[in-house]
DNA sequence: TTGCTTATTGGTCGCACACTCAATAGCATG
DNA sequence: CATGCTATTGAGTGTGCGACCAATAAGCAA
């Protein structure tokens, strides 16, 4: 017997099973997007039924909002650690830089991507970008900030360069469902390193040598 | 009578009539977006049964990638005119960077950021997408080859130089659909013009002001 | 063990979508 | 005016979606 077939309920508290469909919901988000989260997709990852979906998420684009908070915000955790136990700007600045730019972050482009878009219709998704917006960009400007302070970086205005970093990121992140991603100049996969050494009076390399 | 029921049919030419359905298509994207561009929908706008556009378009994909296509290659003939005439690179990168800074321009922003997306899905637009962006930067790309042959600009390689450009265009670009979008520090908004004048070795100000 | 709360199911409804195809009627041609 | 070609219609198929709700049973508490 395949345990495909659930026959077998099982019960769960509200708590754990809202994580669990938020959770699924997220997955799902990353690995398809965001219009995937359906009712009977997030179902069928959980193997539960439709209804359940729709009890713990009256309204579906509540829970698309959420999972992308959800996927956004631990991945903002992983990259820039709100508690950056001893490690100087220079070396945390470059652990971002080089994972935003691999391969790996492709994924998470095309999340910020789609939710960009998405955003226009579903107002729920839209305050939640803003949200991750926000954090983001505070969580990087205020790493620039330190840095200044530090003597590592020198920029009259953290935030505008905060931005400009990110702007960067965003741009080069537009093109990661276009065919010639991957090829192009070398110089515009290096854009953001290249934008954030020059923007803080780093010398070439500072960022992108050896950083983790 | 209203002139919204229609019980007389109107027959035109093939070609007419697939122009036509094209043009119907394009402007629900321009307005709503690229997902609303469905069979009911560019009938109605014609005041056509749907069935019309499925004899034109058998696959409503390649109908989708069309009027993308045509929406978007005839703003770069606007925007950046094969044929130059009588106008210094200057003036010409001037223009362009005006307009698409513009408030005008956020529906192009919109169907940038949406086709690019979409195009995860739809094959038929992701090749529209790649036509469309090699187009517009061959074109960039040649306007700034121009300029520095004539001296008016300074770069080593103006190829990447039109990338670099148009990386920041579309970074601020996917922040239209954004509630925050217009207010932000002013430096944010002038940073394709910024960028453009450092890469170009421009004084500051001489793709900004009064080109038109 | 019994009973009760409530998490979970199963079924249904209405809607919008793309796609198909035989039947119809506009219109150019003779 | 009559005729033939074909652009256009009308009707229908099947799919997937969100939402709703009464019935059910899991598992905790008494």
């Amino acid at each position: 017997m395949s345990s495909s077939v659930q026959n077998k309920r099982i019960r769960k508290s509200p708590g754990a099973r809202r994580a669990e469909i938020v959770a699924a919901a997220a997955g799902v988000a990353l690995a398809e997007g965001l219009e995937c989260i359906t009712l009977r997709r997030v179902a069928e990852e959980l193997d539960v039924r439709p209804g359940l979906i729709s009890h713990y998420f009256p309204a579906v684009d509540d829970l698309v909002a959420e999972a992308y908070g959800s996927a956004v915000g631990s991945e903002l955790d992983e990259l820039l650690p709100a508690d950056r136990a001893g490690a100087t700007p220079t070396r945390h600045l470059a652990r971002f830089l080089a994972r935003t730019t691999g391969k790996a972050y492709d994924d998470i482009s095309r999340l910020w991507l789609n939710a960009r878009h998405l955003s226009r219709y579903r107002p729920a998704l839209r305050d939640r970008v803003a949200v991750q917006e926000d954090a983001w960009r505070d969580r990087l400007e205020e790493v620039i900030r330190v840095g200044v302070e530090e003597g590592e970086f020198h920029t009259a205005d953290p935030l505008v360069t905060a931005i400009q970093i990110l702007v960067v990121l965003d741009g080069l992140g537009m093109l990661v469902n276009s065919p010639s991603a991957d090829d192009g100049p070398p110089a515009v996969r290096r854009l953001p390193v290249t934008t954030a050494e020059r923007e803080l009076g780093l010398p070439v390399g500072a960022l992108s040598d050896a950083p983790d």
